[in-house]
DNA sequence: GGTCTTGTTGCACC
DNA sequence: AGGTGCAACAAGAC
């Protein structure tokens, strides 16, 4: 579930905590904490003073106390973030709990394929964050171009990449190549200007109005409105769409409307 | 049993 | 060196 628009959600629900003093953590599944202890992530947490949340990419970082520590907080596939009620039934994908006066932030997630990190110093942050793109609805079209074209390889592949640009994943990708008209598996060496400015020209809306409410909207005029449909076709040419592995995901696009050849 | 999953990482292999 | 594809991680749904 979680890209981008997931977590700029997340981010919302964990601005209700902001100002707010950590009564407590309660850690159920300690498999979801990354290089930390329960009792040390505890410690470090209780009492402390939780700040404005910020997300870069798919990563959500919550400030705690005057500077750090800092909770970094990844969703993987299946993750999310709830602000409930101190009395709200428990659900069993409830990995972390911070308790407050007035209500809790959980973070749940069924798989467990990623989780959270105790970032203690700044260091800390870079080490998980340092290596990413930046933020992609933030990046101008001169980043996208510029850190598109450092490498030649399939679009989707690269606009996949964290590093080139942190936030975009399967769903967006294939929204944003199937408005920009291109196909998946065209090598970023060899998209013309027009086509590398409209990446970003496609993606920003895709990205802003999925933030909007915080995942990637099931519209029937996008291509992704009809990805789970039975025999998915095209809302723009009606013709049938193909289904493929691109970058070892699940791809669909348009063979009429995203030509593998010229361009 | 099998296959599939909106994410990331590590590794074998071009 | 810099690509690609795949398995693994984990817990489901179908």
């Amino acid at each position: 579930m979680p890209e981008l628009p997931d977590v700029e959600g997340f981010r919302r629900v964990a601005q209700a905590a902001a100002g707010r003093e950590v009564e407590d953590v309660v850690v159920n599944d300690s498999q979801v904490l990354r290089g930390v202890r329960p009792q040390e992530f505890r410690k470090a947490l209780r009492g402390k003073e939780f700040g404005t949340p910020w997300r870069h990419g798919k990563w959500l970082v919550i400030p705690v106390g005057a500077e750090f520590p800092e909770v970094l907080l990844h969703f993987g596939m299946t993750g999310r973030m709830l602000w409930c009620g101190r009395d709200d039934e428990p659900h069993k994908h409830d990995r972390v709990v911070f308790r407050f006066a007035d209500g809790e932030l959980r973070y749940r997630d069924m798989r467990k394929l990623t989780g959270l990190h105790l970032a203690r110093r700044q260091s800390d942050l870079d080490a998980q964050l340092g290596e990413l793109g930046p933020d992609a609805m933030a990046a101008s079209a001169a980043d996208y171009r510029e850190r598109l074209t450092r490498t030649k390889r399939g679009v989707k592949a690269a606009l996949m990449d964290q590093e080139v640009l942190a936030g975009l994943g399967n769903l967006t990708v294939d929204e944003t190549l199937w408005q920009a008209r291109i196909h998946p598996a065209r090598s970023t060496g060899d998209l013309s200007a027009p086509e590398l400015s409209k990446l970003s020209r496609r993606a920003h809306p895709v990205l802003r109005q999925s933030a909007k409410v915080a995942h990637v909207p099931d519209r029937p005029s996008w291509l992704t409105g009809h990805r789970d449909e039975p025999d998915p076709h095209c809302p723009r040419c009606s013709t049938a769409l193909d289904r493929t592995k691109t970058a070892g995901r699940t791809t669909f696009h348009c063979p009429n409307c995203q030509p593998l050849d010229n361009s």
